[in-house]
RNA sequence: GCUCAAGUGGCGGAAUUGGUAGACGCGCCGGAUUCAAAAUCCGGUUCUUCGGAGUGCGGGUUCGAUUCCCGCCUUGAGUACCA
């Protein structure tokens, strides 16, 4: 009997499936355990081996728990909202959700066949109505909330409504829009519903508002903040602009200093934190007040203006020698003089026409323009000039700054760049070259109250000081911005939105979910609305609660629906939640069900989510907790981000020359090998080829005719032109090639080995020793992230046909530590694929089972359980790379000491079948087991196997090992030192000199010092 | 620029309360088996002038450093005029 592995898998997948073996109970006496994989979003390429390894990762320590009797949770889903498929949708006319449901079965064909132990009776897909009713039903309660930094929790509106009936807004202390009046319980009450509608939108946690937002119009949508990358898009990388919208918007920002605070009592890893840390940006400092002065020389400034600045040094403010103001400043338009006017206005449109990303990238040209109006210093009553500059962001702090030109680089810049004078204010430092920042390392002077004090000191006085002149306080301000929450698509969650006179309401909950209309076309409509737009069956009716045609609309009892869509991370902010109970249609997962599970122990995913799903799902879970819908404020315990598994392209560069004499040039021509299976789809082909700078199938279009046959699979092209570089080549080729092992032998091997090649020379097949040319030949790798149109994608489909999924499984953990990035090398598979072959060996015979009640011997039972410790703290550690060499030690040793004994290989392949279970699996029935392995316990680790009665010391001689001596283990220092210098190789290496030294460890190591 | 992570054979990588550097696997070399090949098995494989040297480079602490400290270099990731 061989290893029949693809037999073996599917009976086993199939036995799983049907005995529901990995189906998680909601009630258990067994302690819970919930391990989660961020779901994927199921794209038509299918998955490739880079994929699966946070699943495989996550399944091993699923598997392991459930050894180790926990209850387990482990689901899978799909994030199957998404752009691509609407993308798609747009180029075809299908309906996304039918590529979808195919994507999705692709997908769950390829997760089946490498054998994880999901418990898929709790499936979730984010586009499904199911699910997205409760998408839209956490919207809601979003809309109906705001956030008091009183009791600093989420609360209900109608808790501010009723203040503000019978108080006011004066003494609400809620995170909310800035610049919102004053105004009594009178005034409240006064105002008309649609008044009051507005002012409440400024507090709801979800709000519509006219803001500035990143607008792609390559894409025609709006994008979050860590949607863009380096100025584009992320997807696709289109240009992105500044522009005003009414859009939805989530008020992270209320959750900032809980989502900074609740990092500290998690288990991620710090680079990820830190990220977060960074995007949250907390800083500490001061908001300091300036007034404009309302008249200098013939100026007059009618209002009495206040221009406001966020500092993080408030103990430098007599050091401020203008200030600054973005150039999109409010107040710029307002305080500008007659005189100054037209060239402040030319600034102001010059920065206007330069996109956010030439603004990032030119950070060097100092520019800027005086607005002719001056500020009053709150302390010496001075004036000071103030300017507009675009190093001044309008979207951080308040858009403008106090400029301290000894302190700040940019200020001093700017200050040195317009002939501004650069007062000193720190003791004993030399600012007439440059700012001084190392604010820890001086003392203020000229600084009036300040002088003498240091940074901390000074900090603290100046602002007691303004807040005793009411032109300041101390202040914290977070970078962390609120996330724009509408899309203009249409595959996505609709809004449960529709519009009275143009005031957003909400669909009550008992008529969700308010599922997404057909539409024509997935396309903007002509006049600029989103896909929706194109929607007929599109209106709310209040009378009925349906969704009725838009031709009803009458705006007394059918209103217009909300067209935008929600984006990408809506339905990834809580699908966790759901898991816990997918299936329940009256809540989106019961009290029970939450109590139970809690919260997830193990998170495994991508660190690309740092930014966005990452902290909005945090920010809805602290959310939900504050509405006391969930039990805990931070879902994942610990997290844990697989790195990635790099392709690895082929680059060819052949150059055949012939040398004619020593001045004339070497003509050069490259021949190239290609599949006809790439060549019959070269339409298709996207790659570059670097040196000619022109599309490779464009090049290789255009030289058709020069193509000739190579043999029955591949094409010959022979042509005078320079080598080049393209990532492209069929892989096939160079596996002509890696048939002589051209990269790893040295170069006089190389050139050997090229000599007996085959090649084609136009016409014949032809050895290259037949070739009177030179040739010169270089193949090289590289490694880059493993992408469809690079062509280096391992499918594995392939990968399980030919080698099994217990192979693959073995081999991704493997290759090396998880959490880090990786070159996938597919020939590197035979190991761990010889390795279970050699364990089957150990199992089955030619004539059957060979596994039997002997004894097991004292090597074996050591072998076993320095496995089982080895093992168990490898998993623990998610260091399952060495696990893999780890069983592989084991085998060979079993192996060499002819182990039978069923004690050692009955609970081998308990240890074993996380990692590979079908073959774990298989192997435990051949035992006489007729359950599944899956619960089995995990074996005992017993130390005393381990116990040494003897140790094999190096011998070092200035920590050199030199040699090994077997000494038994109960020999204290002196009888060691005993042996060891009476040793005639102790005495070769001294060679007659006296150690000064002796350095001895008993049971570790000898040192001779001389 | 700032922040974080990482640099070990031909390759993936192993080893840290400081104690035999290169486990395990790939590849390569040699051998067995075979008419031959595949598969399988056995042996070797850091470099070396055979004294030794050696974990990116230069210092330091130590009896002893891949591991700790100081200063550099390189690579990768994130972030970027954040006041």
């Amino acid at each position: 009997m061989t290893y029949n592995f693809n037999e073996i898998e599917a009976k086993w997948q199939k036995y799983w499936a049907e005995n529901q073996t990995f189906k998680a109970d909601n009630k258990s006496e067994k302690p819970k355990f919930y391990v989660l994989d961020m779901f994927p979003y199921p794209s038509g390429a299918g998955l490739h081996v880079g994929h699966p390894l946070g699943y495989i990762a996550s399944d091993i320590y699923a598997r392991y728990k459930r050894h180790q009797g926990f209850n387990v949770l482990h689901p899978q889903g799909y994030d199957s909202f998404g752009l691509p498929a609407e993308q798609y949708a747009i180029q075809t006319g299908q309906h996304p959700a039918l590529t979808t449901e195919e994507n999705i079965k692709t997908y769950r064909r390829q997760l089946d066949q490498i054998g994880f132990s999901f418990d898929w009776s709790r499936e979730v897909r984010t586009s499904d109505p199911s699910y997205y009713k409760w998408t839209q039903w956490i919207f809601i309660q979003l809309f109906e909330s705001w956030y008091n930094n009183d009791t600093n929790k989420a609360e209900s509106i109608e808790t501010l409504i009723a203040v503000f009936a019978s108080e006011g807004n004066s003494k609400v202390n809620a995170v909310c829009d800035d610049a919102i009046a004053p105004f009594s319980a009178e005034d409240w009450n006064n105002y008309t519903s649609k008044e009051q509608q507005e002012i409440l939108l400024k507090y709801r946690l979800t709000y519509l508002a006219e803001t500035e937002v990143n607008w792609c119009p390559a894409l025609g949508t709006v994008l979050a903040n860590d949607e863009i990358i380096n100025g584009v898009s992320e997807r696709g990388g289109h240009p992105v602009i500044r522009k005003k919208m009414t859009q939805w918007s989530m008020r992270i920002s209320a959750y900032a200093e809980r989502l900074l605070q609740g990092l500290d009592k998690i288990d991620w890893t710090d680079s990820l934190k830190e990220s977060q840390r960074n995007w949250i940006g907390k800083s500490v400092g001061a908001s300091v007040s300036f007034n404009v002065i309302k008249s200098v020389s013939s100026v007059a400034v009618e209002t009495a203006y206040k221009i406001d600045v966020f500092t993080t040094r408030p103990d430098t403010i007599f050091g401020v020698s203008f200030m600054t103001l973005a150039p999109e400043h409010e107040l710029v338009s307002k305080i500008t003089t007659e005189a100054q006017k037209a060239e402040v206005e030319a600034y102001v449109l010059a920065t206007a026409k330069r996109s956010e990303r030439d603004r990032m990238a030119d950070v060097k040209t100092i520019s800027g323009a005086f607005t002719g109006a001056y500020a009053e210093h709150p302390f010496t009553k001075q004036p000071i000039p103030v300017w507009i500059g675009d190093y001044v962001l309008a979207g951080y702090g308040t858009g403008a700054v106090m400029s301290v030109p000894c302190g700040d680089q940019r200020d001093y810049d700017f200050a040195k760049h317009f002939n501004i004078e650069i007062p000193n204010i720190f003791e004993g430092v030399d600012v007439s070259k440059e700012a001084f920042s190392d604010k820890d390392k001086t003392f203020i002077a000229n600084s009036d109250f300040l002088n003498g004090l240091n940074y901390k000191e000074a900090t603290k006085k100046a602002i007691e000081e303004l807040e005793k002149l009411g032109q300041g306080e101390g202040k914290t301000n977070y970078r962390l911005r609120d996330a724009v929450f509408s899309r203009q698509r249409y595959w996505g969650e609709p809004f449960p939105v529709y519009y009275v006179d143009g005031m957003p309401q909400m669909i009550a909950a008992e008529h969700l979910p308010i599922k997404l209309p057909e539409v024509e076309k997935y396309l903007p409509t002509e006049t600029g609305e989103p896909p929706l737009g194109n929607a007929t069956v599109w209106a709310w009716c209040t009378e009925t609660n349906q969704v009725v045609s838009n031709s009803k609309i009458n705006n007394t009892t059918i209103h217009p629906l909300e067209l935008n869509t929600m984006p990408g991370w809506a339905g990834s902010s809580w699908y966790f939640n759901r898991y816990m109970d997918s299936s329940n249609t009256e809540e989106f997962a019961s009290k029970e069900a939450l109590n139970y599970w809690k919260d997830v122990d193990l998170y495994i995913g991508g660190s690309e989510h740092a930014t966005g799903h990452l902290l909005y799902s945090r920010f809805w879970q602290k959310f939900l907790f504050d509405k006391g819908l969930v039990p805990v404020d931070e879902y994942a315990k610990k997290l844990i981000n697989q790195g990635m598994i790099l392709g690895e392209s082929a680059f060819l560069y052949i150059i055949e020359g012939r040398l004619t004499n020593e001045t004339e040039d070497v003509s050069a021509f490259c021949q190239i090998i290609i599949s006809k299976e790439f060549y019959s789809n070269l339409e298709k082909k996207e790659g570059y080829i670097e040196e000619l700078g022109e599309p490779l199938a464009k090049f290789l279009d255009k030289e058709l005719g020069v193509f000739q046959e190579f043999n029955k699979n591949y094409i010959y092209l022979k042509k005078s032109f320079k080598a080049f570089k393209t990532s492209n080549i069929d892989v096939s080729y160079v596996n002509i090639h890696n048939e002589l092992d051209l990269l790893s032998l040295s170069e006089d091997k190389r050139y050997e080995r090229l000599q007996n090649a085959h090649f084609f020379d136009g016409n014949n097949v032809i050895q290259n020793k037949d070739i009177s040319f030179e040739t010169r030949i270089k193949v090289s790798r590289e490694v880059e992230k493993m992408s469809k149109s690079k062509y280096n994608v391992v499918n594995p489909d392939q990968i399980c046909e030919e080698y099994g999924a217990d192979s693959l499984r073995l081999y991704e953990m493997f290759l090396g530590p998880l959490e880090q990035y990786k070159p996938w090398n597919t020939a590197g598979i035979t190991g761990v694929h010889g390795f279970l072959k050699k364990l089957w060996k150990l199992y089955v015979g030619e004539n059957g089972l060979l596994v039997n009640d002997a004894e097991p011997s004292k090597d074996s039972l050591k072998t076993f359980h320095k496995t089982i410790k080895k093992v168990q703290e490898d998993i623990e550690n998610f260091s399952f790379n060495t696990s893999v060499s780890t069983f592989m030690i084991a085998v060979n040793e079993l192996t060499a000491q002819k182990c039978t004994s069923k004690d050692i290989l009955e609970p081998l392949l308990i240890l074993l079948s996380p990692y590979a279970p079908h073959i774990a699996e298989e192997l435990w029935h051949q035992l006489g087991y007729n359950e599944s392995i899956a619960t089995a316990a995990f074996p005992e680790f017993d130390a005393s196997h381990l116990v040494e009665s003897s140790k094999n010391y190096p011998i070092s001689f200035n920590g050199k090992m030199r040699f090994t001596l077997e000494l038994p283990m109960d020999f204290d220092a002196k009888q060691i030192e005993e042996v060891v210098m009476a040793h005639e190789k102790t005495k070769e290496q001294l060679a007659g000199r006296t150690p000064k030294k002796v350095i001895i460890v008993p049971g570790k190591i000898v040192n001779i010092v001389g």
